[in-house]
DNA sequence: GATGAATGAGAGTTCATTCAT
DNA sequence: GATGAATGAACTCTCATTCAT
């Protein structure tokens, strides 16, 4: 492929992201798409093959996008299993924060069928690994409790995390608004924490 | 209004549910929803103006509904605040198993924009004030961490139940499958009660 | 159906046949169906579901319309063998040289791929069971050849005046633009009665 | 021009024939010719100006292979006029069967209007000329009828041994499947030969 | 109250053709 | 001579909404 097609492909996909975050896989249009990026329609065709296949890739994208700032974010080589629950909370609670679109693709491949969550087999594998490594030193020191597996510990702060944000609209009408104002944004994470004995 | 034209309206009204509910606000048809409930399309213009505002009408539908499926699966009265997290996190993995339009409604509202959200203002305040009661015996008992507030620890709650099924697709993909075997939906909800210190 | 839908439906029907003869079922437009019509281009998918299918109803009634007009130009009832195969051929030519619309529809249908053809499955079997009746006649008389059955002798009086119409473009240029002119359009019949021994 | 550049414009041209027999001008594709021959597609363009262009080439280009196929299949030096209709008849059963490419693109030509028959002048002029030397000796010989002239002769010819395969999808469902099993293609010709008096 | 008929704007996708290298 | 990249118009089909009965 020719830079100036390497470039189109990449803008395509870029805001393709955009689109797609905002308004999901149905919502989102290949017009918009392609206007967004300032290119012609049909690349995106020639490209990505449909509009599905688009998705697939941003999808795919965003997790490699996660990965990386997941790497940028948490030095893993540096932290202590009592130090991990507060590191992944802080991380992730930034992360959703600042990057929005991500949970929101997320969110709409889980409601729109997951049809396309297959191409995300493997991505965050090493990085797991790691994680559980120092989640498993916590383990034997007994810093975590005995019948909590790795799994339901990650799935635990991924949940509060990205439930933060991903239910905002509903949760400030129907529980309290307050939680999300700037304060509470900013000692959430601590009130998490200590309720899972950090 | 005649009972006739209720009963029409109750029809279009559950299979809005059902039609909003599988493919959100954009994704669902409104000839879908007719035919669904049997029902000659200009009858939900006639009743619900337009699809915006018969979206906002089964959202507040729903939120009655988990009102009601809440008032139904807790016996508020006779919980004590030790057994208040256990009761709430098996009442809502419950409620989100046995009937996930209900958080699938409340995922599409919060992608879409959240437009319609403001129907649902005070809908809970009640059960959460009798909630609330309880949550604040432990305070005083010392039970629940000091630093952490009751809508703080009603989301967690929220969080965890809401997510484990709202973020499926992609999680059995990228954590792990395992979490979602028929085996580990029965001990998630003591495993994470473990980890709030139940 | 009401009334303005029937006349709706039948004005498509119509103007589709126009179209569809002229440009085939992939150079006719859907567009161009609606706006010669004079009708909103979703009626044609609320009546007749796709282009295809639309394509389909054409075949089916250009057949149907065959069938009357050869049940209009023959009397079948007082022709006898010895002035069978001179009404034929006069019936035919006049045929398609009056209503080209049909051979043009099934010559798009058969080099199309024939995929519609089986509307037409037993359409004409009452007309060529009356044929046949009079062929036999002949054969008894020894007037048609022994080895001759009906199926081959009627093919052959289609091919001869179908393809008088259908491949006068390219036969104008290679063998004979003096076969077409308005002079031999007429005695052409004649030539041929005289070929096959009329 | 390059012998690299010949062969690129042959390879177009054959793949073209291809394409253009299966779906005519405006189903063919110039992206799927481009592909069947491996050529860069703006070759085309480069070498045949644009589609239409292309198609009048692939007309011509038929015809010039239907001469040369005659030339082999008849060897007009040996036959004498009563052997005439049965060896034309043998030959375009035989062409029609083995080629069908030749058939559909005149067919194509027809229905598409007609626009680039005109390079058809004059190709078989020779052929013709030595055919009508042989009718000539059968009209001398009271062989044929005497008001038939070489033209319609030929003319019905074509006619039989192209509508064969030309109509067969629709006849098959209309007049009779027989006529186009296996058995019956082999004693078609016989037949029709009866029928013109051979 | 209820229904069938109609509409206009817009959706995804494709294609012949041209541009740039 | 050859190729990959790009384009704009067009095509089939759909949908929320309104009209007429």
């Amino acid at each position: 492929m020719q830079k100036r097609a390497l470039e189109t492909k990449a803008a395509i996909l870029k805001h393709a992201v955009d689109e797609f975050s905002e308004k999901g896989l149905h919502g989102g249009r290949v017009d918009a798409i392609a206007e967004r990026a300032g290119v012609n329609k049909q690349r995106i065709y020639a490209y990505y093959e449909n509009k599905d296949k688009l998705f697939e890739a941003v999808l795919h994208h965003c997790f490699l996008e996660i990965r990386q700032r997941e790497a940028e974010g948490l030095n893993l080589q540096s932290i202590t299993y009592k130090e991990l629950t507060e590191a992944l909370l802080d991380n992730y609670f930034k992360l959703h924060r600042d990057f929005p679109h991500l949970w929101r693709i997320i969110a709409w491949e889980n409601l729109e069928g997951g049809n396309h969550a297959h191409v995300l087999t493997n991505i965050k594998a090493k990085f797991f690994k790691e994680v559980q490594a120092i989640f498993n030193e916590g383990k034997k020191a007994s810093y975590f409790p005995e019948d909590v597996n790795f799994e339901t510990y990650m799935f635990t702060v991924f949940s509060v995390t990205g439930f933060y944000f991903s239910n905002q609209k509903t949760l400030k009408h129907s529980l309290s608004a307050k939680l999300f104002t700037k304060k509470n944004q900013q000692n959430i994470s601590q009130q998490i924490l200590s309720l899972l004995g950090g």
